[in-house]
DNA sequence: GCATGTTAAGTGACAATGTCACTGAAGCAG
DNA sequence: CTGCTTCAGTGACATTGTCACTTAACATGC
């Protein structure tokens, strides 16, 4: 049922059959429901991840109750993250939360060191899985020191809808995604409504005219 | 003269000797003034970075002029950034510039590619590097989303004067560490003058009571 | 139905930070 | 000494973050 699950991993670098066969033979598999936490501060796996299905959200949380999504891994990439912390130990405080019900391989860490030194594909893979999320820090950090929250506002929306008009998420949610607090999320949006770009009713808003929330999203 | 260079790289992750005679043989060295720009949006090396002398500043700039340091590459470490880059091929941009005059070991890609591939150190070495710089990241992201400015700078002020009293710098260089505005960090330190933890003068600033800083530091 | 509890969202006041258009001050080169 | 140039100070205002609430929507049990 799983035997084809390296098939998947081709994001960022295929791998090619071999690769996928030695894999198969060293890793297992776990699964977790939704909402589970994943990894964190308190909570440092001693193996390394590979997400089959599902999708995880990665996030930072200060101290004073505010949350900030770095990035999500989706089904077909590693989480570097645990990985960088398992070499680094230095503490951090991100952690890794399922967004749905997930299945993931999990390759224990010897098993990792070898098939790193043996097989160059797998070395492609997970340096450019490491590359992968540094960007993804990159903009995360020009984002939130540069960018306006209107219009980060107006990206979330937009990536959070996807090819649907409707979006179920609370004030509070979208904070969290952005790092900020409720009532800024209240008050943009409060402002979106009346240019008539949304409509709001409790835990959902509904994109009434997309391009022009991609416009505003657009002057970053 | 530069022998036993390898024997630097030894903050994450030390490098035995075999390692470091393989690494001689297939690198060479560069210098570059202080000043200068090591990489860039337009300047995208084709090599990777090993720092034998001197420090780079890598930060990143908004299109409204305003910058933020992402972390400092020391002598003895490596710069992933670029790596990162040649791999994911995306856009970034996060530039590094001399801090001082600087020597680097330059390593042809393919060199790399083996290095890794047949020197267990070396990818241990790699992967701390690059484990390190995306905790680095991670620290920003939570300095920027969650920190105050006021203990942010108090804390900038402590790392860049060391052991000394004096650090010469523009209220503009501080503001392009910390990604703010110049009159933001103005207003700042006029406060820590009036509150006598500081003297100031034009390009100027003496740290009268670093007491009182770490404790307004250690309050992040 | 209705009462009640819980979570989501709105509000106003204020603090912190970012932006703008300036003014004044310090050092430098002639 | 006289102008440049760079650095720092200032006040007004916009945006964002924080706090202490109020109001509204839904859920549950009766």
């Amino acid at each position: 049922m799983i035997a084809d699950w390296t098939e998947r991993f081709q994001g960022t670098a295929a791998l090619p059959r071999p690769v996928r066969d030695r894999l198969l033979k060293v890793a297992r598999t776990i699964e977790m429901p939704k909402g589970e936490q994943v990894f964190g501060p308190t909570n440092i796996p001693d193996s390394l991840f590979f997400l089959y299905d599902g999708r995880i959200r990665v996030s930072q949380s200060s101290d004073t109750g505010r949350d900030i999504v770095l990035y999500r891994v989706d089904a077909g990439e590693s989480c570097v993250l645990t990985t960088a912390c398992m070499l680094a130990e230095e503490a951090y405080n991100a952690e890794g939360i399922a967004e749905t019900d997930i299945t993931a391989i999990v390759l224990p860490k010897l098993a990792f060191d070898r098939l790193v030194a043996e097989e160059e594909a797998f070395r492609k893979f997970v340096f450019a899985a490491y590359s992968r999320r540094l960007i993804d820090l990159l903009r995360v950090v020009d984002d939130v020191a540069f960018g306006h929250m209107d219009v980060r506002l107006a990206e979330r929306l937009l990536a959070l809808s996807g090819d649907f008009k409707e979006i179920a998420a609370t004030h509070q949610q979208l904070a969290s995604e952005l790092g900020t607090a409720r009532e800024v999320i209240s008050r943009i949006l409060q402002d979106f409504q009346k240019r008539e770009m949304i409509a709001q009713s409790r835990g959902r808003i509904t994109l009434l005219d997309k391009p022009a929330l991609k416009e505003l999203a657009a002057s970053a």
